[in-house]
RNA sequence: CGCGGGAUAGAGCAGCCAGGUAGCUCGUCAGGCUCAUAACCUGAAGGUCAACGGUUCAAAUCCGUUUCCCGCAA
């Protein structure tokens, strides 16, 4: 079975490499153009390419797949029987789902139709969903809207933010792909029709998304804090600069006298602060210009007192 | 070479310009005092001054190179 790989990110590459550790015979992989990235635009190169040469395999890097006869030409000449597109970043369009004699499937980290869309690891855990999954499906032309072949659902624990979150997800959807796979070659497909009523979005996030909101819930903090790892963070801002929040806790408040965004408490545990409903006990902080720290050493250094508002 | 900030004890910083014993505030630990402590008193531990090279009798400090970290931007 030749199968053509698209991806971009490290949660591609991992699935990349189940491929080739099962042994599956990928015969090329498609992913986005090398691009300046970082600190000094240094041209960062996918590691879905750095993988494919290792392996010896071609890499395709169109800019884009709209109307691009070079491209479909190429991936013609593979004779693809299948496409596994994992993260990749483009939508396929029609000419090109149609290359492949089985189709193109795709690995997504949500229990679809919930959570279509660029993010659905994020957005499960600052809606905070208690379980998430991965969903195979087989693409159409939709984002994220095609039959589902494999479904498992996983819990979230509450102690996950989305690092290690998607680290469960990628081990789970590697699993999915292979029994997939081997459903393909067996013949055993078996196509469910998403509900679309149900569906959910899950776009990509923003800067501007990571800064709280002092007026919301200590619950509705704490799962940005979980869920914008490991950017772009929930944050707010301390002597005019970035400050971030990488781990908290909810404290349930009995007596809240005080308003959003005053600290309540300082102690070895962290920074206390008040919010509409509860308290959020801030335990690990990275300060613009710092290296990340726990909180107790942040109020040391700083002198932070009870009653300062954020 | 996209723009800018930074690295000195666990944290925050001073010292650098003008070279001369590694300092301050806080935290930590131990002891004391106290009905009591985030108070007070006494003491202790904790450093490759990011790294390498140069200048010098002498470098955290001056000169050169490198590494790493952070913000912006994408």
């Amino acid at each position: 079975m030749n199968i053509i790989f698209f991806g971009s990110d490290d949660f591609a590459e991992a699935h990349l490499k189940s491929l080739f550790d099962g042994g599956h015979k990928v015969v090329a992989c498609v992913t986005q153009p090398d691009r300046p990235k970082d600190r000094g635009l240094k041209m960062v190169v996918s590691p879905i390419k750095e993988l494919a040469l290792a392996h010896h395999i071609a890499v395709l890097q169109p800019a884009s797949l709209k109307e691009n006869k070079e491209i479909i030409a190429e991936l013609k000449a593979f004779k693809p029987d299948v496409f596994i597109v994992v993260s990749y970043g483009q939508l396929l369009p029609k000419e090109i789902l149609e290359l492949p004699y089985f189709g193109a499937f795709n690995v997504h980290p949500s229990l679809l139709p919930k959570y279509r869309g660029a993010a659905p690891i994020n957005w499960a855990l600052i809606n905070g969903e208690t379980q998430t999954g991965v969903t195979v499906i087989r693409l159409n032309i939709s984002l994220d809207a095609g039959d589902i072949i494999k479904q498992k659902a996983m819990p979230i624990d509450p102690e996950d933010n989305a690092v290690t979150l998607r680290e469960k997800l990628i081990d789970l959807g590697n699993e999915q792909l292979k029994e997939t796979l081997k459903a393909i070659d067996d013949g055993m497909v078996r196509l469910t029709t998403q509900d679309a009523t149900k569906a959910t979005k899950a776009p990509k996030l923003t800067k501007e998304f990571g800064k709280i909101d002092w007026n919301s819930s200590a619950v509705d903090i704490h799962n940005k804090v979980r869920g914008l790892q490991p950017w772009p963070c929930a944050y707010t801002y301390y002597q005019e600069k970035l400050f971030k929040i990488l781990t908290s806790e909810v404290i349930p408040a009995l007596n809240p006298n005080h308003k959003p965004g005053e600290v309540l408490e300082i102690s070895k545990n962290g920074i206390l602060v008040q919010t509409a409903k509860e308290a959020i006990l801030i335990k690990s902080v990275h300060l613009e210009n710092a290296n990340p720290m726990d909180a107790h050493s942040f109020t040391v250094g700083h002198k932070l007192q009870p009653g300062f508002q954020f």
